[in-house]
RNA sequence: GGGCGGAUAGCUCAGUUGGGAGAGCAUCGGCCUUACAAGCCGGGGGUCACAGGUUCGAAUCCUGUUCCGCCUACCA
């Protein structure tokens, strides 16, 4: 027998070169010519400083199968993708680059500095592009962008001038979040809070002109230094006779008032708080409904200014400690708690962020917030899984303005200059050459740069030429669906959202699906500094893409958190070898195949089964995409491949596919093998793209890419419900049988006669047509039929139920194979477990409430049910009585 | 503080309008049956977290409790 393929797949030849393949060909290139129906998909840009992670693994797998499923289905698919520049971290790597060599930006200036991050993009940035090749994404390379590049930088300036002119981004002294190692702005969102066990600090402030003092409470004594005020609940009756009075600060001995303010609560602490403006963003809207002036303690750095008096230059946590000293030998410290609260942290360094009043740019996102409402609220744009609205409203209404300026040199440069004789600030598309108010020449273009999501809210029009009109924008604007997680729905998703709204006037995609987040395998976010990270690329290396790929989509399950787990790995690479033996199988039965060659046999009895299997799995399969249960339509496709084709199937096709008995019907067979392994591939391809195009190529009839095959979609004229009524009673005849031998004991080649009792015609015609079967998938010797005077007392014996109603009685003659007391227990236990769901059924139909009130059909089903286990149950006990008259 | 999600077999998890508890792995027993030992055949295993309620009927809907996870927030 020749072998036409290996016995076990190996993946790693096979998956390169399919890729160079597709590629070569052209084939992930969208027409964008309107010939067929669009289908687009923008992909979340990773970073250019990024690698593959399992979140990218599966974020893009799931993309790559609906967009090779509607290529398949004869879209005009575009799968646009790209990277993103990642400001504050790519300009961290640099950095940290110059670090080693002793250097700093500010040493090698700005200009310098971006050049050597363009060619630290050009030398390293590339690499999870190439990754996403492994993985087998089917993205056009041929329009890939970047943030930075020259279309989309004009896309992110056009947004901002226009914005400006709207009144809707401004420049202001405002507090802001400060990450003191980044220097620079951040956006609330970028500060992530983390609880940390601290102090309460409950310090005292001297009443000056009289006895006593207010006692504050507070987490940062150092701030103090920064205080203006201390205020209280006007409805305190601790505090009534104090309001206006005037405190001395600690340490410093500045004179602050005391205050009211409804904002103080009467339960926290000791009632009073202590107000530093500069510091805090409660007590900045408390200053600014008071009128109160600002002092600032802290610098840049995190460290004290020369407002802090004797402590100026210290860091911030050391000036802490010094305070808390002084303040104990002042006596001014009263009381030390343990306390717990969150501490916000900068997103990309792990530092503790600083609150600062600092001059930025906003985005008055209020007014851009209410039409994403809208389209989410009219159904324009669906979230899916629908849960994440409700996550998705609170947020959008509780918005606030958001900071877009962040003091680092890597990203679009504000295009905002500021006259050096007039003062005048011109924001323009085009750099001016003259101040348009006084012309003078002079002027200092903004050295800010933009936030990387102010990019990224243009990525799915930018990347389709915007503000050009171009064919791309025209034909797949709006994009289709964003696949993504959650932890970025607010950063992006919300923001694409007013973006595409706002600038284009239209959604910029129709649905989002939200998958889950990967973790490790005890449920644990995976990150660095766990040291619980899985590499994808080695269970890619380890397993095979495709299986790794499969198994992403089957623990794709909505609204869930995946755990990663190797063994399920190792299960779907199995599923993957599966795959291949079974074509294995199908490839060596096609050597001598004959394509052309007309075949005037109609579907067996055993085709048509399977071919309304298949028609069936094809819906469920295509319902399943549609609705994004990859899980589902992986489950789906591993029952139907290897329960129903593999193990049954195959089997039963043996016979007809043996050489040199009947070449006729061995045609036929060769072909509808073929046409079935065709489908199954093609319903496969989105899922294991590699194994299908390698499996394709060498199938009989196959012609091209399976890439360009059509996908199946099931056919209801070829459901056939007699054909699975018939095949179901010959599997199930065969399951009994092998059953019977296995629980008594028979070796499975043992060669044992079976009789077959039943008083349905129908079904004894059904066992008769498939009687070969039935004794090679079930290794019988003889079957009899209804045999006269009966089959011999001393047999073990199954019952099922035929399908037109009746039973199907199994006999199968004991003597000189096993003990009879065996069989009588393996009765005992199956009468058992039929008693107890007869019980069940009896006291349902017993109720005359169930009989009045459940549907029609809920009470057939179960009054049949109870027949048939009456029926069963009846043959049962006289098989019994039979087996113990003889035992004596 | 507010919100969301989870608790189903030893493990990891499905279970879409309420109507016969499932899969994979693991486990036990038997097989080199000429595609596959990464395999084949067969078996065992669950008070669906707990307590109530609605209903003829609840893993599924409602209320409460416990435990776990996440998001979000201006009580310092």
């Amino acid at each position: 027998m020749s072998e036409i393929l290996e016995k076990v797949y190996d993946p790693g030849r096979i998956e390169e070169k399919w890729y160079r393949f597709w590629e070569k060909h052209g084939l992930f290139t969208a027409r964008a010519d309107g010939s067929r129906p669009p289908y687009c998909i923008v992909i979340p840009p990773p970073n250019i400083t990024g690698s593959l992670h399992m979140g990218h693994a599966l974020n893009n797998t799931l993309q790559d199968i609906l967009i090779r499923w509607k290529r398949m289905q004869g879209c005009d698919a575009l799968w646009m993708p790209g990277t993103d520049h990642a400001g504050i971290a790519t300009q961290n790597v640099v950095e940290r680059m110059l670090a080693q060599e002793g250097a700093d930006r500010h040493q090698v200036g700005r200009e310098a500095f971006i050049d050597r991050v363009w060619r630290w993009k050009e030398e390293s940035g590339g690499m999870i592009i190439s990754q996403l090749k492994r993985l087998g994404c089917s993205c056009d390379w041929s329009r890939e962008r970047f943030t930075m590049d020259e279309g989309l930088s004009r896309a992110v300036r056009e947004v901002f001038v226009r914005l400006h002119e709207e009144g809707l981004i401004y420049q202001g002294d405002y507090i802001i979040n400060w990450c003191p190692r980044c220097q620079t702005a951040l956006a609330d969102l970028e500060v992530e809070h983390e609880p940390k066990d601290g102090h309460l600090y409950h310090i005292k402030y001297p009443l000056e002109g009289r006895e006593g003092g207010v006692v504050v409470a507070t987490t940062r004594p150092e701030t103090l230094l920064g205080d203006t005020a201390v205020a209280v609940n006007p409805d305190d009756p601790r505090y009534q006779g104090l309001h206006g009075a005037t405190l001395r600060l600690p340490i410093l001995g500045r004179k602050i008032p005391l205050i009211t303010d409804p904002h103080v609560s009467l339960e926290f602490g000791t009632g009073a708080l202590k107000v530093t403006p500069a510091h805090d963003f409660n007590d900045f809207e408390i200053a600014r409904r008071h009128h109160l002036p600002a002092v600032q303690a802290l610098d840049e750095r995190g460290r004290m200014t020369e407002a802090a008096g004797k402590y100026e230059g210290l860091d911030r946590f050391a000036c802490r400690e010094k305070i808390l000293k002084d303040l104990k030998s002042d006596g001014l410290l009263v009381k030390v708690e343990t306390y717990s609260h969150a501490v916000g942290h900068c997103y990309r360094c792990r530092t503790v962020v600083e609150p600062l009043i600092s001059k930025q740019w906003f985005v008055a996102v209020k007014s851009l917030a209410e039409p994403a409402l809208d389209a989410v609220r009219q159904g324009r744009i669906r979230l899916i899984p629908e849960a994440w609205e409700k996550s998705f409203f609170d947020w959008m209404l509780n918005i606030r303005d958001w900071c877009i300026s962040r003091q680092i040199w890597w990203g679009h440069r504000i295009p905002a200059w500021t006259c050096e004789a007039c003062g005048r600030v011109t924001v323009a598309r085009e750099d001016p050459a003259a101040c348009p108010r006084c012309g003078d020449r002079r002027l200092v273009q903004e050295t800010d740069v933009l936030d990387t999501w102010f990019s990224s809210a243009l990525w799915p029009f930018s990347t389709l030429g915007w503000p050009d009109d171009t064919p791309e924008l025209r034909l797949f604007y709006p994009t289709n669906v964003l696949v993504t997680a959650f932890d970025i729905l607010f950063f992006w998703v919300a923001r694409m959202m007013m973006m595409g709204l706002h600038c284009v006037g239209e959604v910029p995609f129709r649905e989002v699906y939200i998958h889950a987040l990967v973790r490790d395998a005890e449920g644990q976010k995976m990150s660095k500094s766990k040291g619980n990270i899985v590499d994808p690329l080695e269970l890619m290396d380890a397993y095979g893409t495709d299986a790794f790929r499969f198994s992403l989509a089957a623990f794709a399950a909505m609204g869930r958190d995946i755990r990663l787990s190797e063994e399920r790995v190792v299960g779907y690479r199995n599923f993957v070898n599966k795959v291949w033996n079974a074509s294995r199988f199908t490839l060596m039965n096609l050597a001598d195949f004959e394509p052309d060659r007309p075949d005037a046999l109609p579907l067996s009895e055993v085709e048509r089964w399977l071919m309304s299997r298949l028609q069936e799995v094809s819906g469920a399969v295509g319902a399943h995409l549609e609705a994004y249960q990859f899980d589902q339509a992986a489950h789906v496709l591993y029952q139907f491949i290897w329960h129903e084709f593999c193990d049954w199937y195959l089997e039963f096709s043996k016979p007809a596919l043996a050489p040199g008995v009947d070449e006729v019907r061995r045609h036929h067979s060769q072909r509808v093998l073929a046409d079935l392994l065709g489908a199954i591939l093609r319903l496969l391809h989105p899922f294991m793209p590699f194994i299908t195009e390698e499996i394709w190529h060498k199938l009989p009839g196959a012609a091209g890419s399976i890439m360009t095959a059509p996908y199946p979609v099931g056919d209801p004229a070829l459901m056939d419900p007699a054909a699975e009524a018939e095949m179901g009673l010959v599997m199930e005849a065969v399951t009994a049988i092998r059953n019977l031998k296995a629980e008594m004991n028979v070796p499975a080649a043992a060669a044992v006669e079976v009789a077959v009792l039943s008083d349905s015609a129908q079904a004894l015609a059904m066992l008769e047509r498939h009687a070969g079967a039935v004794r090679l998938l079930a290794r019988v010797q003889t079957l009899s039929w209804n045999p006269d005077g009966g089959p011999p007392a001393a047999s073990a014996k199954a019952v099922l139920a035929a399908p037109g109603g009746g039973s199907v009685e199994l006999l199968m003659p004991l003597a000189g194979l096993i003990d009879f007391r065996e069989e009588e227990r393996r009765l005992n236990r199956e009468m058992d477990k039929l008693s107890r769901e007869m019980a069940q059924a009896q006291k349902k139909l017993a109720n005359e409430d169930f009989l009045a009130k459940a549907p029609a059909e809920v009470v057939a089903r179960e009054q049949e049910r109870l027949a048939t286990f009456t029926e069963k149950l009846g043959k049962l006990k006289q098989h019994q009585k039979r087996l113990r008259a003889l035992l004596g």
